[in-house]
DNA sequence: CAAATAGTTAAGTCGACACTTAAATGTCTT
DNA sequence: AAGACATTTAAGTGTCGACTTAACTATTTG
């Protein structure tokens, strides 16, 4: 497992990923959140730590982990690179801009 | 299979999405770029059909494919509405344009 | 050091899915 | 209508990944 679309596309990954998007949590925290075992969870978090998606950090016996938004910001680069071609990335870098600008929701 | 982000986790679909991407295609065309069986893409063809990924026409006795960017265009929402908040992605959204206008690699 | 806490690693099971070959479907040509 | 052509559907197999329970490691506390 490496490749970071297959990572990222199954569901828990992805409910872990939203749950250290805006503060780190340990695994715990994390596991409380899923019906699955823990060890089911500790796995798929290894999973996103060698991807690098999340960020793994030591405090005391707890494991704490962050989600690395650069890492995501990247995938969402592979997607466009698969089929965008440069021409219609910048097309839809300008619409974000402008729609953005207009303080659309 | 139905989450489009697992229908395009699979890298001979997203081949194939990258083949349809300019230009529409038959199957033939299509199966004539993989090692693997006519059957094989066949059957990947109906995944993407089935997520609303790929258009199907039929013409004399060839089926003709392309890509719904609108449907591709809405995965990248996907991707962001997943752990984006709307602040973060401006930040995100910033930071790219940064790098760019740096000239970084 | 012993016990408790937090989490991972190990070992094994099960189902989904990507693939194969063979047979079937639909369309065009003669 | 018969045959060729383009492609799909059917049926079956092997592999991989997500899950489970059990055992282990590391850290803190009494």
């Amino acid at each position: 497992m490496q490749d970071p679309l297959r990572v990222v596309a199954a569901p828990v990954r992805r409910q872990i990923l939203r749950l250290v998007w805006d503060r780190e949590r340990s695994a715990g925290e994390i596991a409380a959140n899923f019906t699955v075992s823990w060890p089911a969870v500790s796995q798929h978090l290894r999973v996103l730590k060698d991807a690098g998606l999340v960020d793994e950090r030591r405090e005391g016996r707890s494991r704490i982990y962050s989600a690395r938004k650069e890492a995501l910001g990247s995938l969402r680069e592979v997607l466009e690179d698969s089929w965008d071609t440069a021409l219609s990335r910048l097309k839809t870098v300008a619409e974000a801009e402008e729609r953005e600008a207009n303080g659309d929701s």
